[in-house]
DNA sequence: TCCCAGGCTCAAC
DNA sequence: GTTGAGCATGGG
């Protein structure tokens, strides 16, 4: 509870690309400030020099909590320096120094990018707050009262028209699938982060005979996930803005069919298939290394906030 | 009005 | 295993 600030002097940090950059979708700047949501309380934000200035509602959050969240312990110089391997990448690196890779809660994260399938991100901040305010607990920070995102229990036990109320659309069904589904028990999130990354990744999109585990959880939404939320720094999520770099920029990456087949879904013809969607991003992760997931990251919001 | 969006599921080859 | 339609909705 109160103010506290934290030094980050000689750490490359930039508040705004981080949370600007569409891994979080709960951020709110007002004035000078960043306004968030995280675990049972509100913090706001603002980033003077080298001293990040913090206002917590609660005691659990923390210099410590906000310190691992904003992923403040990563050695950014040497994750940038080991992803710069050509012009692109350290234009886009540059331009955007110090954005970070949130460590964000795990069920808040799967749910978020579930919701986010085929949609834009000012949609998917509305669909995210929708669902917080009508099925989180509410909470008050300097008179002003909030949302927390709903536990999984809570959606699912909603009805699905009070989901579909959310402006969830065709999703609804799957939030409420997928809510289920960490509610009963069939994966348990928390211990993704201790695989590694191809056997979290098996665990997230698994589809076993009798049903699929988590459904409306494909390839890109589990990337994010492993990479937004269960430290798997390599994993290379790839959506339209991604494809679009990988075909303009890196087309000498791919061999063969796999080029074309990116070329054809950049331009609308064909989507990826899962198959395809593997073997660009493995040849994503092999090119930028152990810290890919950070390549990602900056080619992704390069590529957005370009023109 | 039309196109597009941090894709995925399902049926039909 | 691969492909193509269908999906709900709102922002631009």
């Amino acid at each position: 509870m109160g103010e506290f600030t934290i030094n980050t002097e000689g750490v490359p940090f930039n508040l705004r690309y981080t949370l600007e950059s569409g891994q979080s979708f709960r951020w709110q700047e007002r004035g000078e400030w960043w306004v968030g949501v995280l675990g049972h309380g509100v913090v706001k934000l603002k980033q003077e020099g080298a001293a990040l200035v913090c206002v917590s509602s609660s005691d659990a959050l923390d210099s410590h909590a906000l310190y691992d969240y904003l992923g403040l312990g990563s050695d950014l110089e040497r994750i940038l320096a080991s992803i710069m391997k050509d012009g692109k990448i350290t234009e886009a690196v540059q331009k955007f120094y110090g954005l970070r890779i949130l460590k964000q809660d795990v069920w808040e994260c799967l749910l978020s990018f579930a919701i986010a399938t085929n949609s834009n991100i000012p949609r998917i901040r509305g669909m995210v707050s929708n669902l917080c305010n009508r099925l989180g607990d509410a909470v008050d920070f300097e008179g002003n009262a909030y949302s927390l995102f709903p536990t999984a229990d809570r959606v699912a036990q909603a009805e699905l028209p009070d989901l579909a109320a959310c402006g969830l659309g065709y999703r609804a069904k799957f939030v409420k699938s997928i809510a289920e589904s960490v509610s009963l028990g069939r994966v348990n999130l928390d211990e993704l982060r201790l695989h590694d990354y191809a056997k979290a990744r098996e665990l997230l999109i698994e589809d076993l005979p009798e049903r699929k585990t988590l459904m409306g959880i494909g390839p890109k939404v589990a990337d994010c996930v492993l990479l937004f939320s269960c430290d798997k720094d390599s994993a290379f999520p790839i959506d339209v803005w991604v494809a679009r770099v990988l075909d303009g920029n890196y087309p000498h990456l791919f061999e063969g069919d796999l080029k074309e087949r990116l070329a054809s879904a950049v331009s609308g013809k064909t989507s990826l298939s899962l198959a395809t969607y593997d073997r660009l991003s493995a040849s994503a992760r092999a090119y930028f290394g152990e810290f890919a997931g950070y390549a990602q990251q900056y080619l992704f919001h390069y590529e957005r906030m370009k023109d």
